[in-house]
DNA sequence: AAATATATTGCAACTGAGTTGCATTTTAAA
DNA sequence: TTTAAAATGCAACTCAGTTGCAATATATTT
């Protein structure tokens, strides 16, 4: 009997403390690009990366692509953690481009033919400030 | 009064049969980057995105972003012309990496305070030919 | 059929997101 | 305090996508 690890945050770091921090205070999505200039006097670009992808393991935030083709992260609140992008759907403003996460479940359409393991949604519009 | 023309293709040079060949073909979904290496041989890179740009503006193909951020198109069977990419899901094989349209139409879940525009939906999960 | 205007293409150089290897530093446990 | 492992910084890289400009191809006019 072998018991696999999927390493998630270990040791608290400075910049683990910084990257949480962001996250518990807003409850807005985030793109890796923004969080990487936000932070850039704080840590490396690479460091953003690699912590983000840990706090992705460890379950505390999930991710998912905008509408860009960027990579956004926020902070879970009823995920399934095993597979974090699969629950709600995710609204971008097309003026502001400010990204959240939608606290409304939607239902994948089964399709026949096809193994259906998770889905994304992102839906594009306008935001209540925006219009 | 006055005519804004969003320009399409004006000329059907070489490489635009070329283009519009493989989408006639084949039925598949494709990515740009993937075009790109395919058609080295036949244009330039930029040409290929600005086609694709043209192809676009003139209803021919639609597109959409894949699971891993990249750029994809695919031939219009019956999209509404004005917003491609609200009609149809899309299904990204993450074996083979496959991604094709899927003949269904889902319902966008209204979602209070928010005007939405456009949605887009990637299922994820194991073709037929995979699994 | 030749000349002309302009749309299109190729090219090279660039931007920006994301990744990798390795040396250095930090953390936490011994 | 020592030590081993984990985390970080850095530089260099890959790859998608964009831009400006000179050269070429297209379609229209003469």
């Amino acid at each position: 009997m072998q018991y696999i690890y999927i390493m998630g945050i270990t040791r608290q770091t400075k910049q683990v403390k910084v990257l949480t921090d962001v996250f518990d205070r807003g409850q807005k999505a985030i793109s890796v690009a923004s969080l990487v200039k936000m932070l850039a006097s704080e840590m490396n670009k690479t460091t953003v990366y690699r912590i983000l992808d840990k706090l992705m393991d460890d379950g505390i935030v999930h991710s998912f692509i905008g509408k860009g083709g960027l990579k956004w992260y926020a902070k879970c609140q009823d995920c399934s953690c095993e597979t974090h992008n699969d629950v709600h759907p995710h609204f971008q403003c097309k003026t502001c481009g400010e990204v959240k996460c939608l606290p409304v479940k939607f239902s994948i359409p089964p399709v026949d033919g096809y193994k259906i393991e998770s889905a994304s949604l992102l839906m594009v519009g306008e935001c209540s400030a925006c219009s």
